[in-house]
DNA sequence: TTCGCGTAACTGGTATGGTAGAATACCATT
DNA sequence: AATGGTATTCTACCATACCAGTTACGCGAA
């Protein structure tokens, strides 16, 4: 999840700006639409306006802030065009990595993956908050066993844009159970080299998320930008 | 520094800076390795070291430049791993692409498709330079058409990644008809909605690459990371 | 000659001041 | 009251100066 706290290296004033803010945006603490300014967020942490520029920037790329030349940056709201296109790379990502994955799936593999999902079982009745980790740690290992270590990178790049998304929906919760269930028919599809089974149940997996996306365009149509 | 470089947006210092950079790296002007300072760069350009220092930090985004506090910063080199893995998420988009398209396909589509073919052949024969722009254009067409207008950004993101290693190549040129060739034959498995074949030739396509990969790896391995 | 050390010449990071452009408030005019 | 032009006040952008590490070079000693 967190390839920004690489907290080995030396850490600038820039960073420790962009890693705020970026968690400020993330969690909706900072709601779309909030206009920042360098000087007030300078002023707020304490530091010149150098580094708040930089951060600034780099909230641009990531597509978090809108800072336009001479006129007020912005936290900028969804856009259900880019939501959709995330899930999109997301999707076929996933799909090839499936496909790659039962080339050289073994029972090895197999049982790593089973050690993961009784672990996501336990989780489910004592601590739910922890299964989303243990999701992202599902799809990480089916990863780097298929043979595509850096794959995940991507996807949790696309994660990233959907999940500051669906902290707005409340029914995440509940939609634990149905997600274990694909993990273990995926798991299943995949110890028994089954491609397109294991293909299909990745699309329905990754299709649960649509409905949740649906919602909460509706009711917070005013976060949207397009 | 108010020369008119592009019509309508304001374009500031930075984004002069950082387009031109862009350009020498790419086009291997700067070759891999090349020291930059932010001092000597700004001196060039006849500007102070604040939008050099925002150009160097776009580029880093981008895994062009390294930049290391207190260090010089450095043209990155190609990494093997990192072209690998653009080839494989390009491979991933379009083979998604292709799915969708197949699904929604008709005959309006399959004409289009076919004017962009026969300006193939034709700049085959007479203006082999404008083939690659056309190759673009054939991709970005069927995305488009097969409902994923988005997904071209992805695609020339990997792209633009391995093409920067590819200039190193001369055998480019004569593999032009084979590609045409790959390109005929999935405009006709789209045609006929077959989605087996038309996955199949995409992989065969892109995977055509390897080669020309595998052999630069080989004849200017000084120019790659690890 | 070779090795060790100190210094000087770099590097990028930060702080601050000033500038041009865009938005807004406000007053004059109709 | 409505509207047009103007002045004020925002904004991000750019330039300059300074700082803290890093590197490299040269000098002196072994």
């Amino acid at each position: 999840m967190d390839e920004i706290t690489s907290s080995f290296e030396r850490r600038t004033t820039a960073d420790v700006v962009f890693t705020q803010l970026h968690r400020e945006i993330a969690s909706l603490t900072l709601l779309p639409g909030t206009k920042l300014s360098e000087a007030e967020v300078a002023r707020r942490f304490g530091v010149s306006r150098q580094p708040v520029r930089e951060a600034f920037s780099r909230l641009g790329n990531l597509e978090l802030l809108l800072v336009r030349p001479q006129k007020a940056t912005v936290v900028r709201g969804f856009s259900l065009e880019r939501v959709e296109h995330a899930r999109f790379i997301r999707l076929a990502v996933e799909l090839e990595v499936i496909t790659q994955a039962c080339a050289v799936w073994d029972a090895a593999n197999a049982d790593i993956l089973q050690k993961n999902i009784e672990l996501q079982r336990q989780a489910l009745v004592t601590e739910p908050k922890q299964f989303h980790s243990l999701d992202f740690q599902f799809h990480k290992e089916i990863c780097e066993l298929g043979g595509c270590p850096r794959a995940i990178d991507a996807i949790a790049e696309c994660r990233q844009k959907i999940d500051r998304l669906c902290t707005l929906s409340l029914a995440r919760e509940s939609e634990a159970t149905t997600l274990l269930e694909d993990h273990i028919a995926l798991a299943d599809a995949l110890r028994t080299k089954s491609v397109e089974r294991a293909l299909a149940i990745t699309r329905q997996h990754l299709g649960r998320l649509d409905s949740t996306i649906e919602e909460i365009h509706l009711t917070h149509a005013d976060y949207f930008e397009s």
